[in-house]
DNA sequence: AATGATTTTAGACTGATCGTCTAATAAATG
DNA sequence: CATTTATTAGACGATCAGTCTAAAATCATT
């Protein structure tokens, strides 16, 4: 865990110099984050959230109007921290595009091995919940996945032009595909706490490139 | 819904001569069944099923030690349950083998079209939910994807023998990639309510095998 | 420095809902 | 008629998301 012990948060008004300013805000993101990685959003309760990141409830709807709203900006945040790990190995250029997304595939591997494959996806966990959640959530999962998408695409596409993939393939699809599955796989490894299911779904992936 | 409105239960054992009722348990676990495969394990209350089958909540117990102990029972129901959809298509000796595969793809959709696409697959949801969930599940869940990869893994061995895929292939492996993938294709299918995602996933998935 | 406004934390409290359990009831059994 | 077996009614304590009041620490104004 990244347990962060700060100094106990102080009552009353923070001091304007210390940029602690959204430091509560952002334990709390942190730890609902990790929270919802883990066991999705009905599972999850305040308390655990509270407790792990050490700030008291009164806090929590100060910053937050309710748990719908946290978890709202919860999404956001892992989308985006996510779009930026997924850019940070697709867009290397020190390596052919396929080898990229190869990268990026080791390193989530090597995420989840680090949690014991106790995390999972926190969108795809989100997404399975959907019936269970509040509706405003649909798009908003929907539209990470079509953001990450994108990225994958833009990357087949590169592979395309240097010849890496067939030229009559359509790279928008393929992403698609690619993200349709990896969720399965996700869910797969965190089932048997195990890599090999997304190794499975990656070697036939780019069995389907060849 | 499948409301079945049968005169309200009386204390008491009940006459033998009677056996309206001989179904509670039957109908409590068709009940979950269908509660667990739209919402998973957690998000669904005890009272929801009850009152979807219409029984009183002093039954439950007599029925089952706890919901743990449910939802086991319902794990082996819906796992035995698809296995027998499963093999009426792909032991269907009128059609070619990977034919049978596309007619149980065709079933599949059909049947979340069905329910809006409000009900996913019962093992994926509470697969994904595993992290909140009895430890005693991961293997009973983990068991009904081998059960259901095998049936899949001996249909494309005929579709091999009758050279539908290529010699070379191994099947087990490739019946293991389809249900990691599938599962991430209903993850979708639901989050987005429509059928495309299967689609997407299953053309992928035969493009793979050509 | 004194005052009042603003921002944040403390944590008890509420009503709803959760899973579980005990006692009561009704028929069967001998 | 007494006992056993099968079933249900509803109470129970725990926990849930969410609310509210008050206290505390700083800022802003003078």
């Amino acid at each position: 865990m990244e347990m962060v012990n700060l100094p106990p948060r102080k009552r009353g008004r923070p001091p304007k110099q210390a940029p602690n300013h959204a430091g509560t805000r952002e334990a709390l993101l942190r730890a609902g984050v990790a929270a919802l990685t883990r066991k999705g959003f009905v599972a999850t309760g305040l308390d655990e959230i509270l407790s792990l990141a050490n700030v008291p409830k009164g806090s929590f709807y100060h910053y937050f109007a309710s748990k719908e709203a946290f978890g709202s900006a919860a999404i956001a945040r892992y989308g985006a921290y996510f779009a930026a790990k997924l850019d940070r190995h697709l867009l290397d250029e020190s390596l052919a595009p396929l080898e990229r997304l190869r990268a990026f595939i080791a390193d989530a591997e090597a995420g989840m091995r680090r949690h014991e494959f106790r995390r999972g996806c926190l969108v795809g966990n989100l997404g399975q919940e959907m019936s269970a959640l509040p509706e405003a959530y649909r798009d908003q999962l929907d539209a990470v996945f079509v953001d990450w998408e994108a990225r994958l695409a833009a990357c087949l596409r590169l592979a395309q032009t240097r010849g890496e993939i067939g030229a009559g393939r359509d790279c928008a699809r393929l992403a698609h595909f690619f993200w349709i599955g990896w969720e399965g796989a996700v869910l797969r490894a965190k089932l048997r706490r195990s890599g090999q299911p997304l190794r499975v779904f990656a070697e036939g992936f780019f069995a389907l490139l060849a």
